[in-house]
DNA sequence: CACATTGTTTGTTGATCGACAAAGAATTGA
DNA sequence: TCAATTCTTTGTCGATCAACAAACAATGTG
């Protein structure tokens, strides 16, 4: 075994990868633009992450399992839904609005634009989105069995309306709408968790 | 003048060029797919044209005109404030659905990916984007003045919160979210609007 | 008719795309 | 020391990108 040993840091270059396709999406970042912003060669590029598209798969992966994985850390540590649901909102806008980073979040802004060529991309993008959908729609089911929710709520119909709404602030975070501004209408977007909560829990 | 006449029909092949760049976005369509989806040759659509942006800028503006329109129309051909809302965020749903139509709404989705030589593309839907939640902000203004809403409410916010909530909707109809999901999001959405409302003028 | 004007056809341009081949350099184990 | 292995350097590949040039065709006007 053995061999040369690699001259740069694979996670430190993995980042820079991520933080440019994070700001210009999957395909708005060229290899060349990767060379530069690695400060590596293509061939280096190739052969530490296979091709490019191996590569954004590692940046999405790395983004998700880091600051991407504000929801499911709130709703797995949260016991209360609207205790969940608050600190999930609140983080999304901190993150999405982040002083010296990519405004908006990675995996809604980094590949609705797609080529034939990276149908694959968006597919699987898209399989995130609705993951994260997902999750909101397990946690409100949760909340109405245990009886934290009004026994006439809906909470499929609760789930992807945070999910759009957490997705539209995604959009107007990265159109450059100021932070206290998204964060002002947090309020209003916990009315209907709120309203669909039964009187027992919200008084806790 | 004079000189030979066009062959093709104008208004039929930009609209077929605001189909794809509607479902695929801007650098997701390349000139040959535009001579494919156009039936004519790209000399004749340079001609007609100028440029592929110039195209792209013609495509938008039929769209804005057109079927995006709808959020102009529902401001200023409903009196009353909730009525308006109630229209606007059905049409958007209805629109984003549509079938046999890509989904979701064209200037949100057709430059989120973006190379250097599309930066300008980008700005113009930011720009068309941002419109739209300040028309949001000048109704939801007129009826805080008229003593529609509460006078404390915050007509900035509420308007925030519904322009995210819009171009939310419009990535989880590209998701392929069906219709009847997200119109049931509906109610829960209109509920800060209902409860910022003045007692008097939700009785009308 | 001749001429100006405009659309169409055909072929091509230089730039950039993602990806790799080949050769040299640095390491470990035998 | 010398293979075996792995990384780095350099150069380039064919495909595709947006855009156009030049020659030809069809119209209206004088």
């Amino acid at each position: 075994m053995a061999g040369r040993p690699r001259e740069f840091d694979r996670d430190e270059a993995l980042a820079k990868a991520r933080d440019l396709f994070w700001e210009r999406g999957y395909e708005g970042v060229s290899m060349a633009d990767l060379v530069e912003a690695m400060g590596i060669a293509s061939a280096r590029i190739y052969a530490a992450f296979e091709s490019k598209e191996a590569l954004f798969q590692e940046a999405v992966t790395l983004y998700a399992s880091g600051e991407g994985g504000f929801a499911t850390r709130a709703l797995a540590e949260e016991p209360n839904v609207l205790d969940a649901f608050k600190r999930l909102l609140r983080d999304a806008v901190l993150l999405y609005t982040r002083p010296n980073h990519p405004h908006g979040c990675m995996i809604v802004m980094a590949a609705t634009n797609y080529t034939i060529n990276s149908q694959a991309v968006r597919t699987r993008l898209g399989r995130y989105r609705r993951d994260r959908a997902g999750s909101l729609h397990e946690r409100l089911k949760k909340a109405s069995e245990t009886g934290e929710l009004k026994s006439d709520a809906d909470p499929c119909a609760l789930a992807e309306f945070y999910a759009a709404f957490l997705h539209g602030l995604s959009v107007q975070a990265a159109d450059g709408v100021p932070r206290e501004i998204l964060l002002s209408t947090l309020p209003h977007a916990l009315l209907p968790l709120k309203s669909a909560m039964s009187v027992k829990a919200d008084s806790l």
